[in-house]
DNA sequence: CATCTGACGACCG
DNA sequence: GCGGTCGCCAGAT
């Protein structure tokens, strides 16, 4: 499974910090592997600590279904984080570091990549 | 082994 | 500013 990764990233967030799909796939020097993120928070591994309300979409937006967004709200409001339509992202926006991943990634991207 | 889908993102019109 | 399309990863059928 790939997405230890995804799922250790995720788990760095500290409380009061959201981070987004595509932050994380970004760590991952993913273009738009932010798919692949959203579908592993979607196996939801409950049990792995994994806080999935912490990561919201693009822009701070939540890209969950209606029950999910809820709570994420919910949650998030209680860790500290204000959600207004959006979650300002220059505020509570998590900037990922350099993961394991990343640097596996980046040192196979060597290649005619623009 | 081939094809589609899915809690997405970025770009183009 | 909005809508449609392409691109990406991993898993399921």
């Amino acid at each position: 499974m790939s997405w230890n990764a995804v799922y250790r990233q995720v788990k760095k967030i500290p409380r009061g910090r959201v981070s987004t799909y595509g932050g994380v796939a970004k760590a991952m020097r993913l273009r738009a592997g932010a798919r692949a993120v959203g579908y592993a928070l979607a196996a939801c591994p409950r049990g792995q600590g994994i806080p999935w309300h912490r990561v919201l979409g693009a822009g701070g937006r939540i890209r969950v279904p209606e029950p999910h967004a809820a709570l994420q709200r919910k949650l998030l409001e209680t860790e500290g984080v204000k959600i207004g339509v959006t979650v300002d992202m220059k505020i509570y926006g998590w900037p990922f570091r350099k993961s394991k991943a990343a640097a596996a990634r980046k040192k196979k991207r060597a290649k005619p990549r623009r």
